[in-house]
DNA sequence: ATACCTGCAAAGTCTTTGCAATCAA
DNA sequence: TTGATTGCAAAGACTTTGCAGGTAT
């Protein structure tokens, strides 16, 4: 019971944080989330499932509202790695991505990979919002 | 007239190539994709209009059906610069993307940006599929 | 009290598919 | 001929939204 207090009094933390109000629904998410202090990719789907498994009270409508506000919050980053799916995650630092095709799987690749590339002039007007890499796998 | 049976003619050498049947469909589609030497980036709804334009008798089913029949052959390549949407280009050599969020634009970057980047070990059993790398701006 | 949040169902967007009619080889 | 292709409509996968009822502050 501990523990989970103690989850959920990161989630709470974190929500306030983001100015969001700590309802169940969210706080049940945010803990599955970010609980277990690794990192995590999930779509909308995958983490509704979870809290169903954990006998939560939530609505997949909720679920990608929550996500899309936590994304806004800047919270939760999306990775574009598949059309026609969303997935988020938890790690919003710069690094990039592994993604398995097969299995659906992303990892994590270190910031550094990118070091040493030199972007080429951007179109004219135009501001840089973010480089994504992604090296695609097959299983 | 001269012009438009070239590339009618080069989209049927295009077509048999890949193993495709050469219907009037499919001509029209190719041309408008290879017909002016310039490589391009378009969507099959994009394609679709075109080709509408073009008072092309085509359904957009069947943009959809040609462009992954084109893709599976190798003459097109997928890009997924935006979840939740197909793009298609005609440059299936190796080379990076600038993606205008705002106006969903894509910008050809030469593959040379890559030259020196070393990929970090794949996950276990794994093999390498491709690297993608796409540059966010906004305008 | 009141602005925010939830959940359901409905709508929306993009893409694929079943199947009868049609067409290329 | 005969298997490939087309087009329509329907189905699918994923995501967003309208709105009535519920909730946090």
């Amino acid at each position: 019971m501990a523990d989970h207090d103690d989850k959920a009094q990161r989630a709470i933390a974190l929500l306030e944080q983001a100015g969001l109000r700590a309802t169940a629904q969210r706080v049940l998410l945010v803990s599955l989330l970010y609980g277990d202090g690794a990192h995590r990719h999930v779509t909308a789907e995958q983490l509704y499932e979870e809290a169903v498994m954990a006998r939560g009270k939530v609505s997949l409508a909720t679920v990608y509202n929550t996500m899309r506000a936590l994304s806004k919050a800047g919270l939760l980053r999306q990775v574009n790695a598949d059309a026609g799916r969303i997935y988020f995650d938890t790690n919003t630092g710069d690094h990039q991505h592994i993604y398995d095709e097969s299995t659906g799987t992303l990892t994590d690749i270190d910031a550094a990979i990118l070091k040493d590339i030199t972007l080429p002039p951007l179109p004219r007007g135009t501001r840089l919002e973010g480089v994504d890499l992604i090296v695609r796998v097959r299983s």
